[in-house]
DNA sequence: TTAAAACCATATAGCCACTATAAGGTCAAT
DNA sequence: ATTGACCTTATAGTGGCTATATGGTTTTAA
């Protein structure tokens, strides 16, 4: 198959297929006499793995070493295992940190209402003070 | 004061301070005879508000925004408040989805325990597998 | 049969908010 | 006279695409 309906089978552009390509996620396929990329069921599998992985965002140096391990099948998994709960953790920093920043952000919010003048309005004042954490 | 005095004192780089005065964040301070740029207080303060923006993730552009506000100090403060609710809004978002990838990427973690080998690696097959949201 | 539409190719730049590097000019102290 | 700290501009890199420009190829329809 050729790189368009590819494309429309997994669910991405055409662009990032080669990007991926580029990149070394997607190894690459073979041409037809025109230059054009040829693609087999393989191919499929591989972009479909990667779209997972980019759903859950998982970085693509990630996704590499995911295909590393993926061509040592009899090694033990715990790095694999040890790679998720590392992502996980940065999932979960990040909600913590975007939390701390809600609360902070709804704290200024509060200073002001609405039909204040500019010169008056408690968000500008909160910003422009040091009053802040 | 020049530029790695303000530096310091606002705490960021002079690449950054340099970096605003192109994006039209600071305005270009008064020279030296040799070119070395001349800080007043006003552009400590501008600077400083500038980084509380940045503290709680507010865009440049918002905070171009904002300081277009500043020149208008009569005209109602509407805009400003409704530019923090929007970015409040924004920021609870990204919380939510991170919040479902979190429970996703646990769910996937589940699926595995240490001391297999990567060919039975639970993780790695629900990457492979398309038994994914 | 030919002309348009859809497809493919490469190369390059843009997004965001910086950060790093290179190559060089200026100034004070040793 | 030289070191070191400071300043200048210009350029490239970060991540993961996405957009644009330019041109070749294939398919479809008038
Ligand atoms: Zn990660
Ligand atoms: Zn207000
Ligand atoms: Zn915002
Ligand atoms: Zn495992």
């Amino acid at each position: 198959m050729r790189i368009g309906q590819l494309a429309r089978s997994v669910g991405v552009d055409t662009q990032t297929i080669r990007f991926y390509e580029r990149e070394g996620l997607l190894p690459p396929p073979d041409r037809q006499d025109n230059g054009y990329r040829i693609y087999t069921e393989r191919h499929v599998e591989r972009l479909a793995f990667i779209r997972r992985c980019r759903i859950l965002e998982l970085s693509l140096a990630e996704i590499h070493e995911l295909q590393r391990y993926q061509g040592a099948p009899h090694q033990p998994c715990r790095a694999i295992n040890t790679l998720l709960d590392d992502h996980i953790a940065q999932v979960r920093s990040q909600i913590t940190d975007l939390q701390v920043l809600e609360k902070q952000l709804v704290s200024l919010r509060a200073s002001c209402n609405d039909d204040r003048e500019i010169e008056a309005c408690g968000v500008l004042d909160g910003l422009s003070e040091g009053s802040m954490q």
